[in-house]
DNA sequence: TCAGAACTGGGTTGTCAAACCCAAATTCCT
DNA sequence: AGGAATTTGGGTTTGACAACCCAGTTCTGA
């Protein structure tokens, strides 16, 4: 998500597996019981390594969390463009965040978001890096709705930029909502309403 | 916002008075710094209390936390309403939100809405509390809405309570989006583009 | 008036977790 | 072959902070 410059000294390719691991690791852990609830020991176990191997790779927790920010915003990004390129985008992607909200009954939120209320007033490297993150899956919305713009199936009167960071600011909203009342209605109820006022059903 | 009983012995109004105090002070700290980045004793030293003050009026942390999202939650509650109540409320509406996240360049982003990440994973009552309080919230919209509706104002196709939620979720998620990219932007562009899709200008 | 609430201001204790250290074995890449 | 990276698994130190105690004073409402 970010360059990867500064790094220590250097990574073979059985190191970057097991930093990734334990990247992914803390990434599940931070998403079920969030940061300041999950401790260094519990991400060292989880990720099956010793002692000495977290701070090989990280400097600090900090550092281990912005790794975790940088993958969560990676795999999202990744999955949105993949759901949105198809050919009506708008349909696939609507199917995938609801699945998505069911499937966890919303639990942590989105992976993303969630982040936000525990890093952005302690952590400003973190903030970046969600705020960065969050560019680039506007971006990708972006790039969706464009295409949609240009054969007419958009209220013309509106960017598709515009668009884009209101469908993502509701999906946020609609991922708290459902994570603060542990049910995927209020997620569906937002989305789809949404959805038809943009596309006039 | 939710019954007070199970209270410690009985308050007295200058009692009242100075847990009120703590509260605010706490909700002040909590939204500059976060729950984990609140301390009790800067709490305590904000309220201008003693000591012992603190284990008063609360058991514990989290009591104190709990009072914060009730207070939070009123207050936003209250200061809703009153702009909904009004001639043509979702002007009122609009300028009131706008202003909030402009005046404070989204810092902390929505006062009850940034503690669901923090508190939703590791505090089941607190998590029950904030979603009693976006209930209430929903509420009050959809009874602004409902007038409207009943004059025509509203895509009749739509239930204005899906649409209170709507409005609630991207209101959420723009605050979101406002607070980690530390700007008001991403937040005017939300309420007003969805506000545009709803009224139709 | 007087019991109970509010309050002071100084303690202590215990826990938890991050940060950090180390000596040694293995494995990888060149 | 050899230097660097990876790995092990056990330390220890340090600091922060919630939780709790207490002995005494002042206020206040029934």
């Amino acid at each position: 998500m970010v360059n990867e410059t500064s790094e220590r000294p250097r990574l073979t390719p059985k190191g970057a597996l097991t930093r990734a691991r334990i990247v992914e690791a803390a990434a599940a852990l931070i998403h079920d019981h969030g940061v300041a609830g999950t401790t260094l020991e519990e991400v060292r176990a989880a990720a099956d390594v010793s002692g000495s191997q977290m701070y090989h790779y990280f400097a600090d927790k900090n550092e281990l969390v912005q790794a975790v920010v940088d993958y969560q915003a990676e795999t999202i990004v990744k999955n949105q463009r993949q759901a949105l390129v198809s050919a009506n985008g708008m349909k696939a992607w609507r199917k995938m965040v609801i699945t998505a909200a069911k499937r966890t009954k919303a639990k942590g939120g989105c992976p993303l978001g969630s982040l936000v209320g525990q890093l952005a007033e302690c952590d400003p490297e973190a903030r970046a890096l969600i705020a960065a993150g969050f560019d680039q899956w506007a971006a990708a919305i972006g790039d969706g709705l464009r295409s949609l713009h240009a054969d007419g199936k958009l209220p013309p009167d509106i960017a598709p930029d515009d668009l884009a960071v209101t469908l993502l600011a509701t999906l946020q909203g609609a991922n708290l909502l459902a994570q603060v009342n542990r049910s995927a209605r209020p997620f569906e109820i937002a989305v789809d309403t949404l959805l038809t006022l943009v596309t006039g059903e």
